[in-house]
DNA sequence: TCAATAAGAAACTTAAAGTATCTTATTTTT
DNA sequence: AAAAATAAGATACTTTAAGTTTCTTATTGA
């Protein structure tokens, strides 16, 4: 005899499954209990009745992918390069699997709900923000040759925009922007960066 | 005798205003026709004929917003630094002002429009990653410090976030994650920067 | 076998987005 | 200055989707 009515764990993994699968193919605007009821294939009440809104059943569902994958376990990854630049490249080649996950949530919610010239619009504005930054650095660094601090040559294209798109994820996610944190990122990172990329020759 | 119509630019004037503090306000989510309307003092219809979407909107206002502050400008800033540090401190000082009038748009969505629990719960996902995230640079740092490739001592926090961020926002912007870009990001940028943090003693 | 629990179907309520129509203020043209 | 054209704004309507209620019945456990 086949079952016909799903119930405790089986039902909710089936109602998480289908959470993902919305989200990662349409967003968090697609996902709506409707939708999900359908593509499980229960109903409505049923999801109303456990979760209160879409998104604590979003963040329900990453959750419960991620300790499927990992055992319950989110942190713990075994560093095995010969280097620190290895080691690093493994932690954030890593990491980019736990990101995507993540931001099969939170990110991609974006672009998702656009339509077409809407979509095409704001490419257009991150594409106009981006050549100013590249602008404002290159103007910088130019200066900084002229006063021979720096080596001629130039830099790296995503090294310019990094700090540009690490302030802007900041605001974005509601993290203090103040004058320290700005001076963090000009003398421990950025001038190290671009003598190390551009030495002075004496 | 007063107007009670107001039409042309001085109308369209008062839909970005509303439209503005519509979204610092609120956020794009509450940033319908209807609502800018009811702001605006005028009424849904001369919403529609404008304009095809709320984000269409939202965009121009904001340039439109741009093109008041600047006259026209976007670009251009007179660095007056004397050297490339203060340079640089300059460009994101200003680039801040600029980067919140852009976040109000975009950025500022998010947050906005979630549920008193729903934000509990992104804020906690988004700490416990923090956590996660330093913990892996604490170890690649100190298997690093034993082998002698930096000095003792400790990071800064927001240097040891940074390039999570960074990843976080290049995916949440469609941009390229790729073995080039994490190359560039780990010797072109941290590699430099701990070092200069944590030099070698010898 | 019976009682309790919870799934699922279907219809209903509510709210908001989007549209259509019409009146009339304002501007433009003759 | 008067008439014609344009577009604002009020109002009511349509449509769609979220959220809710009620009821039937499958499944579980005592």
């Amino acid at each position: 005899m086949t079952k016909t009515r799903r119930r405790g764990a089986e039902l909710e993994a089936a109602i998480y499954q289908a959470t993902r699968d919305i989200l990662s193919q349409d967003g968090l605007t697609q996902l709506t209990f409707a939708n999900v009821a359908e593509l499980a294939g229960t109903s409505k009440p049923v999801i109303y009745r456990r979760w209160n809104s879409p998104l604590e059943l979003a963040m329900m569902a990453i959750q419960d992918k991620i300790k499927m994958d990992n055992h319950g376990q989110l942190d713990q990854l075994e560093l095995t390069g010969k280097s620190l630049s290895e080691d690093l490249f493994q932690t954030f080649k890593r990491l980019t699997v736990s990101i995507n996950t993540f931001n099969q949530t939170f990110m991609v919610t974006w672009m998702h709900n656009l339509t077409a010239t809407d979509s095409e619009n704001v490419q257009n504005v991150l594409k106009a923000a981006k050549k100013i930054d590249i602008n404002a650095i290159n103007r910088a660094v130019q200066r900084a040759q002229e006063r021979g601090e720096l080596g001629a040559g130039d830099l790296p294209i995503d090294l310019k925009l990094m700090p540009f798109d690490w302030l802007r994820y900041r605001v974005f996610a509601n993290e203090q922007v103040d004058d320290a944190m700005i001076n963090t990122l000009v003398d421990g990172l950025l001038v190290p960066a671009y003598q190390h990329a551009l030495p002075t020759t004496n």
